[in-house]
RNA sequence: GGGCGGUUAGCUCAGCGGUAGAGCAUCGGUCUUACAAACCGGGGGUCGCAGGUUCGAUCCCUGCACCGCCCACCA
């Protein structure tokens, strides 16, 4: 790719970004192949809003899956990672609307085709600003099956769903009591409303009987809608309102006679005990009304005003205005008995957070419970499986108590139903293209239904309509049912469950095999981040700060599993540091295995005699890879990352690097090769979560393919793996460490050289040290040591323990008793206090019989090598400064 | 009202039955020829509270407290 063998000294994202990013895309590096002979591994991606722009939480649920399907791809999978859009209905009308808005102007001032063809216009235009950014991202999607779900064949899946469903009885049409949006002048279902608690007034209400002097009490929050009263209710058992049955009420303000009912919804204990029952306006009272046959007085429209039933004192005023007015008039004419503080929770649109306001209306319905049956079967003998499985639950719960669902929408973006009636006799047709006459008194007066799907009607066709459903194409055969599906848990309900749904209703199989929810991302104060509560962390600006691959990295090391992450810019910081790191060690490398360098890893180098570190780190790298795939297996991205994270600084760069920095020094060393395979297989390993950097420095290596990403992921080497060669390595890290300290809190220059004298402890292995002189030698230097053999009379000396040695490093000058006195004694401390802690344990006789015998002696061991330890400091001590 | 999750080092978070970990911050020392966006060393936690189970609990059980979220037809 690149003739310089050496790169720039600072790793500068930006431009390595754009030009893989760009090179990915234009050589289809991500393009899958339905006639692959290779097993495959299908994901589709969740369809981002056309209205939308990238966000964290994006950032996030588009990375997680994007490691998944790089390492698999990578591991051999003929991935498919399949992108697209949403035409998200309600938004873009939001949007739209409020451009019209500002331009004095209304939807239906516009019209419906024109409208239309600007929101078309709009989505060309800036539909494709979130997936321009999603590619920013490194998403691994196959672009060249990208689908829109108004797409010509994906808008024929959907009226074909609706057809069929339509023809089976599942799909009907019914007059009933729903939520209503007056700013965005739709129905919702059930889930689109959101609860928020609301400070209120409760208002009791004096209501009187017919014909008598007596009066009733009823309690209400929306004194407004008793203008649409038709009864008031009582439970049966309550004696206090035994004698009003059979009575009836008189309306204030109305005039109207109401029947008092006794019905077991009533709460005995809340308000007055009675209720008033607006049918028309209270999902309760609709359901009451049903049952008791009261008549349905609509008082407030659709867009909440009163109507002309509201009288003509009340008609034309909008909701809460009336509300006003009713506790006005009741109060002037003595109905108004108390109003209070209550606080209650009431519903909101959920996209533009509008007070909902039930309404009557004509609207078609799935009938649920039979698709909820099989789907809920789906999840529990485990065809579906949910990753953290505590979300089946509430997935569980949900299903259990799914009501019928509310598929039509008073919008006109969107698809519209493919149901027409007919003008002359009232007869509903539904089909998949509009019929020429009435199928049943044949005139051609027919006129299709005005509404359009719920957004999530046809997302819940996404799996396979994506695919070319209903036509049975290689996609389909191939790609059908997907293996993983990525989301949040937001839209659990909204679309995880009626995938589901649909998907077995409609291919007979499952839509995805595993279902994994990430969490969501929040601020430092773990407050959900929010435009208006001015939180947001705008991913292209930690992009632009700290690179997309220090992005991606952050995330997956956040991303522990059912848990939400609070994001940090520091975190991200470090793995701008991370980045930098690899990038100097890989210089590093490629400085002494280039061709150029005096140490090329050639031929010569592969068949060189490993050093104790070139078999160490290839023993730890045999681990990381293990460790990796099955971290991913599980999608415990932060496991992943934490382990590359350490093995790539810790391991390699801090250790074994700066060994092979003397070890290169011998003749005829391996290390060349060691450290240029190594290098190979940790960008292959790193790749799915930076996948940028890691590409642009594997191509400065020789043997570079094409692409990383289409490079072999590594397999799991056991036989690399060497328990001895770890040990010996531990030892000399401890004793390393240990030389360190030592140096340090005796204040001696760094970079002044000074002896060590090592001698084994009784029982330690003398024949391990004495085959590894030379090595100990060159550890040495890590520390600007130099072995000593013999043992130096006279001379001050700083002493310690380490993994079985006790060492000495010989003074030049007088040291400072005081600070090794100091440093000792600190040491001794320690010792007593670990040593007291395990004795007790020993002492302890339920101990000794009941813990496992592995468990005792290990106590028992580390005692003794403690209180040898104890023994030698407690010597130097007194040897040294005469301390007992 | 029902359910779920959280409470571990100054901060953000891992760990979850056998002597407490990371990153950042902090203290001390280094420009050691890949990297000062670095290197070396150190300090810092009675793991929310109270009981229980266990030889042994941060980890399991019960209760409590506080924080966050989801669901819900007490008007």
């Amino acid at each position: 790719m690149s003739d310089k063998t050496l790169l720039d000294k600072a790793y500068d994202p930006k431009p390595v970004e754009e030009r893989w990013g760009k090179f990915w895309l234009e050589n289809g590096v991500f393009t899958a192949d339905a006639r692959s002979s290779k097993p495959k591994f299908s994901m589709v991606l969740p369809p981002p809003n056309v209205t939308g722009h990238l966000h964290v939480g994006h950032a996030l649920s588009f990375t997680l899956p994007d490691i998944i399907a790089r390492w698999r791809r990578m591991k051999g999978y003929n991935v498919l990672w399949l992108p697209g859009m949403d035409h998200a209905s309600i938004a873009v009308h939001n949007v739209m609307e409020q451009a019209l808005a500002q331009q004095g102007l209304t939807r239906e001032e516009l019209g419906r085709e024109e409208f239309l063809k600007r929101a078309w216009e709009w989505k060309k235009k800036y539909g494709g600003i979130i997936t321009g950014q999603l590619k920013k991202l490194g998403a691994s999607l196959d672009w060249s099956r990208e689908r829109f779900t108004m797409d010509e064949g994906f808008s024929r899946a959907v009226r074909k769903v609706f057809v069929d469903l339509y023809g089976e009885g599942l799909i009907y049409r019914d007059y009933y009591l729903l939520n209503r949006c007056p700013h965005c002048g739709t129905v919702l279902s059930d889930i689109e409303i959101e609860h928020r608690e609301h400070q209120a007034k409760l208002y009791t209400l004096r209501y009187p009987i017919h014909d008598s002097s007596e009066w009733v009490e009823v309690a209400t929050t929306r004194p407004e809608t008793m203008l649409g009263d038709t009864a008031v209710a009582v439970h049966p058992d309550d004696p206090r309102f035994i004698r009003l049955r059979g009575r009836r009420a008189v309306l204030p303000l109305v005039g109207r006679l109401i029947p008092i009912i006794a019905d077991e919804k009533v709460e005995k204990d809340f308000g007055t005990g009675a209720v008033k029952v607006t049918p028309a306006h209270d999902p309760v009272d609709f359901e009451l009304g049903r049952k008791h046959r009261l008549e349905q007085v609509i008082v407030i429209d659709g867009a909440g005003r009163m109507t002309e039933a509201a009288g003509p004192d009340f008609q034309g005023l909008d909701r809460f205005e009336a509300r006003e007015k009713v506790v006005e008039r009741l109060r002037e004419q003595g109905y108004l008995v108390k109003v209070e503080d209550y606080s209650h929770a009431v519903g909101h649109c959920y996209r533009c957070k509008t007070v909902i306001e039930p309404n009557l209306s004509w609207q078609w319905f799935v009938r649920i419970a039979p698709l909820a049956k099989e789907a809920i079967r789906a999840v529990e003998d485990g065809r579906i499986e949910f990753v953290p499985s505590n979300w089946a639950k509430t997935y569980f719960e949900w299903m259990y108590n799914i009501h019928d669902w509310c598929i039509s929408r008073q919008l006109w973006w969107g698809h519209r139903i493919p149901a027409w009636y007919c003008r002359e006799c009232g007869t509903v047709a539904v089909a998949m293209e509009a019929p020429p006459s009435c199928p049943k008194c044949g005139s051609g007066k027919l006129e299709q239904d005005p509404d359009v799907l719920d957004t999530w009607f046809s997302s819940a066709l996404w799996p396979f309509g994506t695919l070319g459903w209903p036509e049975d194409t290689a996609d389909l055969r191939t790609f059908y049912p997907t293996d993983l599906m990525s989301t949040a848990f937001d839209i659990i309900f909204f679309w995880v469950a009626r995938m589901i749904m649909m998907g077995l209703k409609f291919m007979g199989r499952i839509p995805f095999r595993q279902v994994f929810i990430n969490g969501l991302v929040r601020d430092l104060k773990r407050r959900k981040m929010s435009k208006s509560e001015g939180n947001v962390i705008d991913p292209l600006e930690m992009i632009e700060k700290y690179g997309t691959d220090a992005l991606r990295f952050t995330l997956a090391a956040l991303a522990v599993p059912g848990q939400d992450l609070s994001l940090s810019e520091e975190r991200m910081a470090g793995y701008r540091t991370f980045a930098n790191k690899i990038w100097n060690a890989s210089r590093f490398v490629l400085m002494n295995t280039g061709p150029g360098s005096p140490t090329p890893a050639g031929p010569t180098a592969a068949s060189g005699k490993p050093s104790l570190a070139d078999r160490w780190i290839r023993s730890r790298l045999a681990r990381v890879m293990e460790e990796l795939d099955e971290a991913l297996e599980n999608f415990r991205f932060y496991e992943a990352a934490d382990r590359i994270y350490h093995f790539i600084w810790d391991e390699f760069c801090d250790w074994y690097i700066e060994l092979a920095k003397s070890d290169l020094k011998a003749p005829r060393s391996a290390t060349p090769a060691v450290l240029e395979s190594t290098l190979d297989h940790i960008l292959k390993l790193l790749h799915p979560f930076m996948p940028f950097i890691t590409e642009e420095i594997w191509h400065h290596l020789p043997g570079a393919g094409r692409s990383l990403a289409l490079a072999e992921f590594p397999a799991p080497r056991p036989e690399w793996k060497d328990e001895a060669v770890e040990a010996e390595m531990k030892a000399l890290q401890e004793i390393i460490v240990q030389t360190r300290t030592i140096r340090t809190e005796n204040k001696i220059p760094p970079h002044r050289k000074v002896g060590l004298w090592l001698r084994p402890l009784p029982g330690a292995d003398r024949a391990a040290l004495d085959g590894r002189q030379d090595y100990i030698l060159s550890l040495a230097n890590l520390s600007s040591l130099k072995l000593t053999d013999r043992f130096p009379d006279g001379r001050p000396l700083l002493k310690g323990i380490a993994a079985g040695f006790e060492l000495a490093i010989p003074q030049d000058e007088e040291l400072d008793p005081a600070q090794e006195k100091l440093r000792l004694e600190k040491e001794l401390a320690k010792l007593v206090q670990e040593i007291e802690k395990l004795s007790q344990r020993l002492r302890n006789e339920s101990f000794l019989e009941r813990a496992p015998q592995a468990v005792v002696e290990e106590v028992r061991s580390k005692l003794q090598e403690l209180e040898q330890k104890k023994a030698k400091t407690e010597e130097h001590l007194g040897q040294v400064f005469g301390v007992k």
